[in-house]
DNA sequence: CATCAGATGTTATGATATCACATATGGAGA
DNA sequence: TCTCCATATGTGATATCATAACATCTGATG
């Protein structure tokens, strides 16, 4: 299973092992993970939804942890470059990556009726891209993938139009 | 070739032709090529790069064809909305067309040294994403796909670190 | 002419993101 | 220990991107 998002699961010990092998990670490369750092994973974690900045902020707000915007990108900036969390482009908002620690290049289906988000597993330079970017001598470093659509549940909801 | 933006072209005919599809296309669909929303699109294509609302806007400004926001905006979602323009998500930008008129999926190179962007073909029920979908039950209506790296120019120009 | 849909003009505001500068903290080395 | 320095944080101001709301205009239809 690589894309979860859209179906029940074990919330608690999702949230505890993501927690615990960003941790090891940060360990291992001496990176500090600070208690905004940490409380900013936590919440996108405990949400699992793709959250503006401003609303993390304002959950750090009433926790004493940080009241200006800068507290909340900069701890955004440190997860998402770390790969601890992704930013949703379409969305403006963020996500807390479901393979933390681990080198990979994430997808994400979206939808849009629920604002759901699945982060899935893309392969950057195979398919039509990496053909076009060979073509072009385009080197590509990073990629932003972002299906919008509907969820499995939302489908079943929306009527038929018939 | 499928991919232009990092070559040299005959710009001045590129624009002619683009304009007289989307020129073709809105006679056809009995849409409104205002304007407002022809200046915007020529403005787009004759810079071939992908340009912010507001620098579009002090475009028209000058030309007295608008001076407020909405005007660059509904302009930009009538050409985004139609096909003729696509909003590049990772620049809060936007760019014309260069397949105005067909009917297509754009992928997007973008150089992080010099902003060219390059519009590409993207299948985008294929590959990964695609599976990953159809595994999830998820309905793929619109795809984001932006890479991002060095194009050939910069690729050369960029000192080897070495 | 009356009506209406779509396009535009304009004011104000909302939402997202960064700059600039002061302060704190903790480890490396003199 | 003390100094230095890199990294992180606190805070006010500001930049950048985008839309809400409402008035007005214009052309097509009947
Ligand atoms: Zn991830
Ligand atoms: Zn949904
Ligand atoms: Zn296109
Ligand atoms: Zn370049």
């Amino acid at each position: 299973m690589d894309t979860i998002g859209f179906e029940a699961h074990d919330h608690k010990g999702c949230v505890r092992d993501a927690i615990a092998a960003v941790e090891a990670h940060c360990t291992r490369h001496k990176l500090q993970f600070t208690p905004v750092r940490r409380r900013v994973l936590e919440i996108l974690l405990s949400e699992h939804r793709a959250m503006g900045a401003y609303e993390i902020l304002d959950t750090l707000r009433t926790e004493g942890l940080g009241s200006q915007p800068p507290v909340a990108y900069r701890a955004l900036d440190f997860l998402v470059t770390n790969g601890f969390v992704h930013k949703i482009e379409r969305l403006n908002a963020f996500i807390a990556c479901t393979h933390p620690g681990q080198d990979h290049t994430p997808a994400f289906l979206i939808c849009r009726q629920c604002d759901a988000v699945a982060e899935a597993h893309a392969e950057p330079s195979k398919g039509m891209l990496g053909r076009a970017a060979a073509d072009t001598g385009f080197t590509i470093e990073q990629a932003v993938v972002e299906a919008m659509g509907l969820c499995p549940q939302c489908r079943e909801s929306v009527h038929p139009c018939a």
